[in-house]
DNA sequence: AAGGCGGGGGT
DNA sequence: ACCCCAGCCTT
């Protein structure tokens, strides 16, 4: 079903050179900034990303910078924001484009489209902001904001949707604004018509066109079915620690929290007696254990509900695990990458006055 | 087409 | 509790 959204530009357009938020990546026009700050956006709040922006930008000023970088210095940027594979997916990508596109991104919507982490929106988003291109940039704000104003009951959850609407956008866009264009819908999406809790109709450019305003069912609008229901899983966290250092595991490179580094940790939720079983197994005879309590985080499909033990050797012989390191406080803090899942106890290590044996 | 993949803020 | 966020990749 093709929908006409050709009389909603020039009002979408006025109403964004009054309104538009200012942004770190908005200052300067580089297209390399524009896509670091799409992949960062990505299912990631505005406010969420901006303390990660800069910092990031610093650390590697281009994308030659960033295709040589190690991985562990990509990740510790990438710390607390979620979905690591963007960053690892993105260095790939630059390192595609210093040997094919001498270090610049291309000016081409397909070109960038088979760029690594780069679909549809961003490909879109980078073509339109960065090289001022008209092609559409259709993300969650932009379904939401569109199915508002057409009054449609769409499943935006189906990929067939998205790609009308890609279509019937393309079909209006301005060509001399088209970033302006799509940054707009965003705009609004991100600040009137708002995903949780009632928009802001009264202060909306578009409520005049708009079905969802005028038959009052902005609420039932856009349609999303009900995702799945999260699995528990339980965990026993062991804090171990020798010589004011603690033990640190890195993570399958697959799967969730790829390659990054934990605290030894357990299936279910070990009983004291059981914890000491485990420490005799593997000959640990010497040792102080204290309960930390329990910990809860919700990732999006799973749901840990750890309990911790914080464990001290007073003598260390042997290897305890294969791959296990002893990373002093400052390595937590500045080398390796830690989930937030952990953050209860990391942040209660970090917290905790340097300890002297000495004197 | 469906499921995996983080973390946080709003209601 | 449940919602969703400047989505993409793999299966």
């Amino acid at each position: 079903m093709k929908t006409d959204y050709s009389y909603i530009v020039e009002d979408l357009l006025n109403w964004y050179s009054e309104n538009k938020r200012i942004l770190p990546w908005r200052e300067k026009p580089d297209p390399y900034y524009i896509w670091v700050s799409e992949i960062m956006l990505q299912q990631t709040r505005v406010e969420a990303v901006k303390g990660y922006f800069s910092r990031f930008i610093s650390a590697f000023p281009t994308i030659k910078a960033l295709s040589e970088a190690p991985e562990e210095q990509l990740l510790k940027l990438w710390e607390g924001l979620g979905y690591y594979n963007r960053v690892r997916n993105m260095q790939k990508a630059a390192q595609t484009i210093v040997a094919d596109y001498n270090g610049s991104l291309p000016a081409d919507y397909t070109a960038l489209l088979k760029l690594s982490g780069i679909g549809s929106y961003t490909a879109g988003a980078i073509a339109s902001i960065a090289f001022k291109m008209p092609v559409p940039a259709v993300d969650g704000n932009v379904l939401r904001v569109t199915k508002r104003l057409s009054g449609s009951y769409d499943d935006i959850t189906q990929p067939k949707v998205k790609k009308e609407l890609e279509t019937d956008l393309l079909a209006v866009m301005p060509g001399n604004r088209s970033g302006d264009f799509n940054q707009a819908l965003m705009d609004l999406g991100a600040t009137i018509c708002i995903p949780n809790g009632k928009p802001l109709c009264d202060a909306c450019p578009l409520a005049k066109f708009c079905i969802a305003f005028q038959q009052n069912i902005t609420s039932d609008l856009p349609v999303r079915p009900s995702k799945k229901s999260r699995r528990l899983e339980n965990r026993t966290i062991l804090v171990l620690e020798y010589q004011d250092k603690f033990a640190i595991m890195k993570r399958p490179s697959k799967g969730l929290l790829a390659g990054l580094w934990e605290f030894p940790n357990l299936d279910g939720h070990l009983s004291i007696e059981k914890t000491e079983g485990l420490l005799k197994e593997y000959r640990i005879f010497s040792y102080s254990m204290e309960l930390l309590g329990s910990a809860k985080h919700i990732f999006s499909h799973v749901e840990w509900h750890m309990l911790g033990y914080r464990i001290k050797l007073f003598s260390l012989e042997h290897e305890i695990w294969d791959g296990m390191i002893w990373a002093s406080k400052k390595d937590l803090q500045y080398t390796f990458t830690l989930p937030t899942a952990f953050s209860a106890y990391t942040k209660q290590i970090i917290a905790e006055k340097e300890q002297h044996t000495k004197c």
